[in-house]
DNA sequence: CTGAAAGCGCTTACAG
DNA sequence: CTGAAAGCGCTTACAG
């Protein structure tokens, strides 16, 4: 019994001694000095335990990513994490590595340590998993789940805004044959910005060849297969939007091995802006996705609501192109 | 109450649930099946918080990097949360982006929470940050720290090996003149690796020359400005080493810009073997650190010192050369 | 403004 | 082999 001995040393009640540990009005000035100078002196530190027993809440958030590995996540993690740990909280993380089964055993495990809120930062989400959640009464939040946008809070980032960039770009480089690196189809957010692109060439009046549009698996490897694929073609795109900057960069491989120089003979632009990005040789033009916004926008909707505030839902996210220098203008034309 | 509710459906006492619970022996094998039975029909989970409370355990261990967003975490993250769960164990993580003081508060965090052990997984460490968990009496474990090798547990790598396999790997390609991109010598790690560097080429007879040696700050920019200085000496080498991959890559710029071709030109191998130095253009030849074996130790260190067992010391992990292609005979020779 | 006391949900000697 | 009961360290109505 702890803070017994703090209530001892101050000469008040443990009850004392709570109301002050936990900011409670109504103490008077003389005692709290006393009961603080307790504390420090016996550098008394509360049980998170005991605490969390009796108030129900522990003060632990869980993060659910995808994958440690894929670079995209890291900075969301680092948000998060600095986030919460400005309020006092402690975030337990784990990830699925893109399997929808092991979304739902993380998220039990979450809740049988009885974490006050969990944000899901999943690519893929499945509906059935996040009841265990909704059952519990712990308040969850999804990125961008467009499916689930009506029945669960979510972070929604608008993919449009950032295609459109794109491919305004290479129009007035001059292309206008624009092939696409997509993602599997069963990915919520590859199928998201599959649509996008295609929705972005339809606006310019732009045909959708079916034929420039390769599918890879979201890793280095399935963008440099697709890409392979695409340079096999005749006539072949002069500029290809990846899906993601991992596909990207392994599409940036297959033109290197194919001695096909970028940006003079092939424009490459990815998606996410992740830190390698920029250290590719070319480096990178891409479509940024603001995930450390994305963080926060979980972290806070997720302690306003545990705080008991009702939170008013946001505009989405605008990802926006960042030019670097693996876009030119086509072969043998110029800038118009 | 909620093992009372389990403890009455099988007709026992919450002693007899709690003891099924956690496994221990004595019990009837007919009460045994009643009681979980009971346990499954009510879908009853503990609450870890009592159960911390009453053991004094948290089954949560801690886990602290340098910095989630350098690429050399991830895996050693993601190996340790995968040990971890595997023993039901969660993990809270945090980052001290490379400054000492934060540890301290990272540390201090972290047994306020009263985790049950934690894995100091940071390239720097100051002594007095990690006393508050020997006063906690909460196990610590760090990663090659070998100034504190004999004070504190310590998962050592023996950073000559590699260079020695790299620098061998020069020599037997005909370089001779070798420059090195180091780190900051403040930072244990670099300091480390600076010294097996210039160690290695010792054991050959070759000299250090100390104009050389350029000092970088670990990161893609450091290197690249590191690789500029060294380009400007005349003599320069032929080959550079430099003390982890982002600083490689740095280097590898700097060559780009000012159209050195690598490896025709100039050789490069880095230090860490990051994802990112597959990608690069050349694929960058480095030395493996075996990150994941580290998390592998560290783990398995906590979680037998928590049990009780004692654990023998192992002999200190290897990283190896990984040759790709950024490397190859000096200009104008030809492999001997 | 402050205190006495119940109770959060478990585990663990102790007794039988 | 099993149960009654104390107690882990807090917080929170309730009373004064």
């Amino acid at each position: 019994m702890d803070i017994l001995q703090v209530a001892k040393r101050a000469k008040v009640s443990t009850a004392t001694v709570s109301r002050v540990l936990n900011g409670f009005p109504g103490v008077r000035e003389k005692t709290l000095a006393r009961v603080r100078r307790a504390i420090v002196e016996m550098n008394y530190v509360p049980n998170p335990n005991a605490r969390s027993l009796r108030a129900g809440r522990t003060r632990l958030f869980g993060l659910i990513v995808s994958d440690v590995n894929n670079p995209f996540f890291p900075e969301l993690i680092d948000s998060f994490e600095a986030l919460a740990s400005a309020q006092g909280i402690e975030v337990i993380f784990t990830h699925t590595n893109y399997d929808p089964k092991r979304l739902h055993s993380c998220i039990r495990r979450m809740v049988e340590r009885s974490v006050d809120a969990i944000a899901v930062m999943t690519s893929e989400v499945e509906e059935e998993s996040l009841h265990q959640a909704v059952q519990a009464g712990v308040p969850i939040v999804l990125m961008n789940q467009r499916k689930l946008a009506g029945k669960f809070p979510n972070i929604l980032v608008e993919y449009a805004t950032g295609f459109r960039e794109a491919l305004e770009h290479l129009l007035s480089l001059g292309h206008t044959d624009i092939g696409f690196i997509a993602g599997p189809q069963t990915l919520n957010s590859a199928q998201g910005r599959k649509d996008a692109f295609t929705a972005a060439l339809r606006e310019h009046g732009l045909h959708v060849r079916k034929e420039w549009i390769a599918a890879g698996d979201m890793r280095v490897d399935g963008g440099r297969t697709a890409m392979q694929r695409l340079l096999s073609l005749t006539p072949r795109p002069t500029a290809v939007l990846a899906s993601n900057d991992l596909m990207a960069v392994g599409a940036l491989q297959a033109a290197h091995a194919a001695h096909i120089r970028v940006p003079r003979e092939l424009s490459i632009i990815g998606f996410d802006d992740l830190p390698i990005a920029g250290m590719m040789h070319p480096p990178l033009s891409t479509i940024r996705h603001p995930r450390r916004e994305v963080a926060r926008r979980a972290f806070e909707y997720l302690w306003k609501t545990v705080q008991g505030e009702e939170v008013e839902s946001a505009s989405p996210l605008q990802p926006h192109l960042i030019i670097r220098s693996s876009t030119a203008p086509p072969h043998g034309q110029k800038r118009r």
